[in-house]
DNA sequence: GGCAATACCAAACAACTGTTTGTTTTTATT
DNA sequence: AATAAAAACAAACAGTTGTTTGGTATTGCC
């Protein structure tokens, strides 16, 4: 009766779910299926990627997928979830070594940015994954999505801005200009970094006003 | 042998489907119809939404749709297109009456964000569906969107800005930040007018920048 | 008022959905 | 080599999906 998948290791380092005694073996394949499932819900949605389409991308068979995920909605809760681990890596150990708020945010930026349109990253599915598909899990993920966020929030904070400015304002442009860079980019087209970039750079200092004063200082 | 509804017409005045020597009748539920369609889709999204939802949601039979649309994909198709005419019906009367050219961006972006965010409008489905869910459709609604996005282009491009400006990024940062709102905002929070503003007035001269000239004079 | 087109109902169909079950093969450990 | 768990197969199940079909009121029009 120790077939179905348990719920409880969902977050674990990698092994297979069901089993007290006994690692898991080498050849699992639920790394792959991940992979599998990370790539199709951020390509087609979740809705639209069935767990044929994702038994079959890697040659398994439908109900063997449920050896290692109770539901769908508990695999697409994982892909999330590993999703925002990774992001909010690349965008800790970016920021990690700069001191300088206007540097630190820009590094932030390209991470977040390149992470989400590299086509093989599992963050991909934040954007195009709604949390709401992920049923009862939902919650857990806006709350993780949140916390990345908040990341965000952090630096915005350590900006030298005016009293007068709104900074969760600016926070909602700067992150949505990013994110919704999923919807128009094409890989070969715009360098992601250069974006990022670019963005930040017209939030410190407007293009319009480019004329009136000396170029900001390499922040390097 | 007339009863399936012809693709012919999805873009026409308003009335039903099929006939050609006829008027629709008074009671015609199609736009019911259509204001379910888009209320499901932009709540639920394409995938997630059934005919059966649509019909019940106006106490009709869900057979009783093909009467009116020749399959989900078209019905969805014509929400699209009604949500970007109504869009940039809104957009352009916004503009209509304006000259400066950052007060008309202004505009433009405040009756963008204003569509966009009420629950009523089929806009909503804009930002909310993917055009790929259209099916052979699909290219045609990025025509369409894209040709609403082109009113932005023009008039980013009358901005008065520094040659070394990519304009191109300047709008794709905006309309990002626009878009996205609408997976942040809650009604009774934030006003929509309020939110476009802060964003274009963000560009136009950055918070960071605020203390070292005057404030930007009343454009109205 | 008669008539034909309109607009819908009622019921089903075939394909697809996530998931379950019983069984078999493969591996790690003793 | 023996054994028990891990990992998968093979096949099905119950429910849902978009859609079709045949029939039936209802309406506009001469």
């Amino acid at each position: 009766m120790a077939r179905t998948a348990k719920a409880e290791s969902t977050a674990n380092g990698g092994g297979a779910a069901p089993g007290n005694g006994r690692r898991p073996r080498q050849d699992n394949r639920r790394r792959q299926l991940l992979d599998a499932a990370a790539r199709l819900f951020a390509d087609q949605g979740y809705r639209a990627t069935t767990i044929r389409d994702i038994a079959g991308a890697i040659g398994m068979l439908p109900g063997s997928v449920y050896y290692h995920f109770p539901s769908k909605h508990d695999l697409l809760a994982t892909v999330y979830e590993e999703g925002v681990r990774r992001i909010g890596t690349n965008v800790d150990a970016a920021v990690a070594e700069l001191s300088e708020p206007w540097a630190r945010l820009e590094a932030a930026c390209m991470a977040h940015l390149g992470t989400l349109l590299d086509r093989s990253d599992y963050a991909q599915v934040l954007i195009r994954v709604i949390p709401t598909d992920a049923g009862e899990a939902a919650d857990r993920l806006v709350v993780l999505r949140d916390l990345h966020e908040a990341r965000f929030a952090a630096l915005i904070d350590d900006l030298p801005l005016p009293a007068a400015a709104d900074r969760r304002r600016l926070r909602l442009m700067l992150i949505g200009a990013l994110n919704w860079a999923q919807v128009w980019y094409r890989p070969g087209g715009d360098d992601p970094a250069s974006v990022a970039r670019d963005f930040v750079r017209y939030l410190r200092q407007a293009p319009a006003t480019w004329d009136r004063q000396e170029t900001t200082e390499e922040t390097k």
